[in-house]
DNA sequence: CGCCGAGTTGAACTGAATCAAGAAACGTGG
DNA sequence: CCACGTTTCTTGATTCAGTTCAACTCGGCG
């Protein structure tokens, strides 16, 4: 789904409004494996993904890469702290495939709020379902099985869950690599 | 802190408008094990609590009660889908002991939102910080043994973990009830 | 006094981690 | 377009943290 599409769903604006709402918004093209965010900087924008796929992520005490999450198409992508109250963001921003998303800035977003308040209630829509998701995960992760939880993953993210590396999927999910590829080769016998 | 020092340390009111905005809210004294919102409802109000701690659970597929958060005193507390999207809430809202609370229905806290911008601002304060306790929590329920979990638990919840009832944390935690009665009595010794 | 829920303790079991080694896929430069 | 090196994925063997099941203790309350 569109970007604009995506703005109509959520709250009703006018041709008008959503034609000024986009010129706030930055078109940007990314290749695969590119770095948005670095842990440490601040996240200076919120981005749409209009077309591809991102993640955010975070090096543990090994050093080992940790997805905390993905983005596929249609989505908001950003380190939400970070961007929102200016500080030094905990997380990786990577495109996980050649994308294009819109962007913006903290100060353009906060006009667009005080211009339509209905903007507002949009922001207060995307956070919510982001709140939503990230206790869905809780509970996957915390009370089921490894095969529970890709089964989850496949219903949460079915877009992504075949096409990024094995790792990347067994690091978001809270298990070893090894026991993802067991269950994955489980279920190709079937 | 008491709600009105809550208000302005987030964002700065005038006297008058912090009188204003008090008085959109209702104070209520509820008694320890009040049921604010049960699984299926509407969760009509968003609950600031002034004194006393709350939590939120949810019965899982065998009828065992999960607590999914605890509310201590000074946090804003409700069923935040519910109550945004005026949905059916998947979890009960319980009061763990004599607690009084202020509370304001989404009507007027619209009301609110529209005559105040700056308690916009106020709103995403409260819910980006919820969503990185949420992430934090995540990370710790993923990644950490049994014991750093119950550390992670004094460090975010400490006047909380040593009152109330052993299962409501250990479930907070996804620990069987035994594991942490095992790792407090190992505490003790020393 | 006796009951009942909450907490403790023990023993056996198990799902998933870890360690280790090899196979497959990928992309980069010659 | 192939060859080589690197990364990703698979498979096996072993180990262990935490669950489960079961029995017992403790404290509060009718």
């Amino acid at each position: 789904m569109s970007f604009s599409d995506t703005l109509n769903e959520l709250v009703q604006f006018s041709e008008a409004e959503l034609h000024d709402i986009l010129n706030h918004f930055t078109m940007k093209s990314v290749s695969k494996n590119e770095i948005l965010v670095k842990q440490g900087e601040i996240c200076k924008y919120l981005y749409f993904v209009e077309q591809g796929m991102g993640r955010s992520y975070y090096l543990n005490d090994n050093q080992k890469e940790i997805t905390q999450w993905f983005f596929g198409t249609g989505k908001f992508m950003s380190s939400a702290d970070s961007f929102f109250q200016k500080k030094p963001s905990l997380y990786y921003l990577e495109v996980l495939e050649d994308s294009v998303l819109f962007l913006i800035s903290k100060e353009n977003l906060e006009r667009l709020f005080s211009k339509y308040p209905k903007m507002e209630k949009l922001g207060r829509l995307v956070i919510t379902e982001m709140l939503t998701n990230v206790f869905n995960k809780l509970n996957a992760i915390q009370f089921q099985t490894a095969r529970e939880r890709y089964d989850y993953m496949l219903a949460e993210f079915p877009d992504i869950a075949y096409q990024v590396p094995l790792g990347h999927i067994a690091s978001y999910l809270g298990m070893a690599q090894e026991t993802l590829s067991r269950i994955r080769s489980q279920d190709s016998i079937n």
